[in-house]
RNA sequence: GGGAGCAUAGCUCAGCCGGUUAGAGCACUUGCCUUACAAGCAAGGGGUCACUGGUUCGAGUCCAGUUGUUCCCACCA
């Protein structure tokens, strides 16, 4: 046993704990066939990032469960690993480039490659540090990384056997289009924003002279590519010009009419110009109309197919045509108008549906299964609402643009024949046409969506499609904790995929959580510099005060404010812990943790109440209500604890009785120990650095038994009557207090009760814990002078105090006739609930009982209060 | 257009299946360096649980509607 620094330090002692574990070997999950396994796969984090909050966030909760699910006899997996993060890695390193003067077209596709994978090596290994530094318990010997060939596997495998079930094809559709990141997105990867803009009224001449249509357009610059306009067939205004054309303004081109029902007759003017290389709806139209298809803008956005506008930039080229639209008295009007415009995920930059050719997995059937494990319950969200969310979208799923035009990523395995025109899909790098047998081939350039080799993550990541042991024994995978926002992204379609690749679920829980935002309910992000970087909170307030702060306070699902204050309050309860864990140590004698054979009254009652916190955080845990635990631990160190027990020890440890001091010193001990299991998932450094001070059973506290809940600790009788002794020690010090009477001034306190026995027994607690010089039990129908004494009053017993010179006797009785009328109302309102005939047939037994037993409760005080008042004449 | 969340103390939030006198942190008031802890202890002040109606013996909690607010989805040119 060592002497303990007063004042806890998180810093030095939170490296040596992780490094104490890792030697330990803690963290690594054997397959043992003994043991149940829990599994969470981590969500993987960019692997060039940087530690944010809401990565704390989600590895705080993923920790929590892990370290629970090992103490409690699980062989628990938290597997680690990193996305290669497509886009976001290789704009990062296109701008290292950049500052150097070079572009990746410079360096060529393998030199970029390298130069990507260099950047990998270097900052790759910054965040796994960082999620040390929090305490995440990850095995880290099964660390995986998307781009890994254990991975790579994987995803050809997936490419190969849905493009064989033809449910991975490669087709010409309109899809978004980032013209910064110059690369196809998925639909889920556009954010909708709401931006002002204009309605640009146009006149579209008819050719024949006869006229003209006024068309509305949000986008005047696609005009460049118009090969039609539309009006809904019952729009009485355009009957008799559908079939007719017009001519393009600017440009010249005769365009025909059509009548098509998606024009919504009210809306403008009720004629829309189809634009189909350049719009979902438009280019659905054309379709059944055989319009033509004039694509014109090329990767970055700039115009081709337009006469004197190509080379422009998109918006640049609609100033131009507005302006030349004006000059030629094209434009009618224009109108503010707000709407709402697709931007890339990414860079944020305006998305672009465009027409091109792409690959894609068609989702319908896929989706079927992935319903049915969420509306069957073999998936459950938590919190459940979330199961909506995912329905809905899963409900509505359309097919996933899954190339994407860019280097860095897995390569799509397709290779096209130059002589036959063959496409060859292969899970090996293929050599030769499979239909021609001819090595005149090119595979194809794009790279598969980063989210394709996500989706595979929890089962990747155990080595399938190798049967490996791992695979058999940790999956399907037990819980996956996420955000909210990233539901449609990875959820979704790591369902679809372990149901496809694997007939399994992925996982039976989604835990989702909300997000961290500033204390102005603001999303923090880097560009409003409104971000907190967690990895100097933990150096100033550790890493247990920040995971506690984020834990506590927040129920699933929901967003949360993280206040730097609260980490100050955190940091205090850890230095609370530490200190009264100081105490316990500095008058231990006993060498190990086992209860006394004899225990007092406030033993049975702490003991009693740490027993059911056991019970209710076990439940709350398996509930997945982190918050409610936490907090009911923090409660019970801090008020039952510390607040109370400690203080009730005080007596017996200074006292000359060696067995009341020993047995005192194993219940301290005893609870003690309780407490730092219950908080060390939430906790783990400060628990187990005291844990390893003090007399320990297991090797270490992250692998000691969950403690659990034990019938022969439950004293409820005990729990209630101690209670009685605490009601009178508040009463006491709640009049002192209000009678400014130091606590350095004892007086003699006379208890005049009907418990006598409990109060015996509480009577040393009562006299240290209230100030008192003695204290002396009497019967509830002691009759003695009470003159010049002050008496408190509570439902179990009449507590005199000799006062005389602090005594008003007006003022006295004044207030216990306050008392008293507010005991009759009390009892008032339990006689009407207890007189209804309704309440007590209906209400459950307990409930009426309790009833009673307040009435009882409040017609006691009202007759010790009759009794006080009466004493003082 | 569809869907969801939230509205509880000055601030930020808990409150699970409806059942004491609605809780916590921070802030505030008063008194204490009581030999574990002033990052502390004790005692307090502060709430018509957004509004209206309903179900119920009983509603912060369940239902309907209203208002405010946040978010998600959707092909509103």
């Amino acid at each position: 046993m060592r002497e303990l620094p007063k004042v806890y330090d998180p810093r030095q002692v939170e490296k040596k704990i992780y490094d104490m574990w890792l030697d330990g070997g803690y963290f690594h999950a054997e397959r043992d066939p003994h043991k149940k396994p829990f599994t969470i796969v981590i969500p993987p984090p960019n692997v060039t990032g940087q530690l944010h909050l809401g990565h704390a966030f989600d590895e705080t909760i993923q920790d929590i469960l892990i370290r629970y699910k090992r103490m409690d006899g699980y062989s628990a997996l938290w597997l680690p690993g990193y996305d290669h993060a497509g886009i976001a890695t290789q704009i990062k390193v296109e701008e290292k480039l950049r500052n150097e003067g070079k572009t990746r077209f410079d360096l060529g596709r393998e030199g970029f490659l390298d130069e990507v994978w260099a950047w990998k090596n270097k900052f790759g290994n910054r965040i796994v540090e960082q999620l040390k530094t929090l305490g995440s318990s990850c095995d880290w010997a099964r660390q995986r990384f998307t781009m890994d060939d254990t991975c790579a596997k994987a995803v050809r495998e997936t490419f190969v056997d849905l493009y064989r079930k033809k449910l991975i094809y490669k087709g010409k559709k309109i899809i978004n289009w980032c013209p910064k990141c110059t690369t196809a997105l998925s639909d889920a990867e556009v954010e909708y924003v709401d931006k002002p803009g204009h309605l640009w009224h146009v006149r579209y001449p008819l050719a024949d002279g006869s006229g003209e249509l006024i068309i509305a357009t949000t986008r005047p610059e696609t005009m460049l590519g118009d090969t039609g306009v539309a009006v809904n067939p019952a729009d009485e205004r355009y009957k008799d010009i559908v079939g007719k054309k017009c001519i393009l303004p600017l440009v010249g081109r005769e365009i025909p009419i059509v009548a098509d029902e998606y024009v919504e007759m009210d809306f403008g003017t009720g004629c829309v110009k189809m634009t189909p290389c350049h719009d979902p709806n438009d280019f659905e139209v054309a379709q059944r109309h055989n319009l033509d298809f004039v694509l014109m803008l090329d990767e970055h956005g700039r115009i081709i197919n337009g006469g004197k506008y190509n080379g422009m930039d998109r918006y640049e080229a609609r100033k131009a045509i507005v302006a030349d639209l004006e000059a030629g008295g094209y434009l009618v009007k224009v109108e503010d108008y707000a709407h709402s415009v697709g931007t890339c995920y990414r860079c944020h930059n305006d998305v672009e549906p465009l027409y091109s050719d792409q690959w894609f997995v068609k989702m319908q059937p896929l989706a079927k299964e992935a319903i049915r494990v969420v509306e069957d319950g073999e998936v459950k969200f938590v919190p459940d609402r979330f199961s909506k969310t995912y329905l809905n979208w899963m409900y509505n799923v359309r097919d996933w643009c899954i190339s994407r035009q860019l280097w860095w990523g897995h390569r799509i395995p397709a290779w096209y024949c130059d002589d036959c025109g063959h496409v060859t899909v292969s899970k090996e790098d293929a050599t030769e046409c499979e239909a021609c047998h001819s090595h005149n081939i090119r595979q194809d350039p794009d790279v598969l969506d980063t989210w394709f080799s996500s989706a595979l993550w929890p089962f990747s990541t155990l080595g399938w499609p190798e049967e490996t042991e791992d695979l058999k024994y940790f999956y399907p995978t037990d819980v996956l904790v996420t955000g909210y926002d990233i539901i449609f992204f990875w959820v979704a379609r790591m369902i679809f995929s372990a149901c496809e690749q694997t007939h399994s679920i992925p996982f039976h829980t989604v835990l989702i959580h909300g997000i961290i935002r500033d204390p102005q309910g603001k999303k923090m992000s880097k560009s409003a510099g409104n971000g907190v970087d967690p990895v100097e909170i933990i150096e100033k307030y550790g890493a247990d005060a920040l995971r506690f702060n984020i834990i506590t306070g927040n129920s699933p699902g929901n967003d949360t404010r993280f206040y730097v204050e609260r980490c100050e309050a955190m940091r205090n309860f850890a230095n609370k812990l530490w200190n009264a864990s100081r105490f316990v140590m500095m008058n231990l004698t006993v060498d190990e943790v086992k209860l006394p054979g004899e225990l007092e009254l406030p033993d049975k009652w702490v003991l009693s109440k740490l027993n059911t916190l056991v019970k209710e955080v076990r439940e709350n845990l398996d509930k997945y209500e982190l918050g409610i635990a936490a907090q009911k631990i923090y409660d019970f160190i801090w008020d039952t604890f510390c607040d109370w027990y400690i203080e009730l020890c005080k007596a017996r440890l200074n006292g000359a009785d060696a067995k009341a001091k020993e047995g005192a010193e194993r219940v301290l001990l005893y609870v003690l120990t309780g407490i730092l299991k219950l908080l060390h998932p939430f906790m783990p450094f400060i628990t187990e650095e005291i844990y390893q001070a003090i007399p320990h059973e297991s090797e270490a506290l992250i692998i000691a038994p969950y403690p659990e809940y034990d019938p022969a600790l439950s004293f409820p009788q005990e729990e209630a009557g101690f209670e009685l002794v605490m009601d009178a020690i508040r009463a006491l010090r709640s009049r002192r207090a209000d009678m400014g009477v130091p606590p350095s001034r004892k007086a003699k306190v006379m208890v005049c009760t009907a418990e006598k026995g409990i109060f015996e027994a509480g009577a040393q607690y009562v006299q240290r814990l209230a100030s008192a010089s003695e204290v002396e039990v009497l019967g509830a129908d002691y009759g003695g002078d009470t003159a010049g004494m002050v008496a408190v009053t509570t439902p179990a017993a009449r507590l005199l105090m000799p006062m005389a010179e602090l005594v008003d006797l007006e003022a006295e009785r004044a207030r216990l006739n306050k008392e008293l009328e507010k005991a009759h109302a009390q009892l008032e309102a339990q006689n009407r609930k207890l007189a209804n005939e309704n309440f007590v047939s209906r209400a459950p037994e307990a409930v009426v009982n309790a009833e009673r037993e307040r009435a009882e409760k409040a017609k006691a005080l009202i007759a010790n209060l009759e009794e006080s008042l009466r004493a003082l004449g």
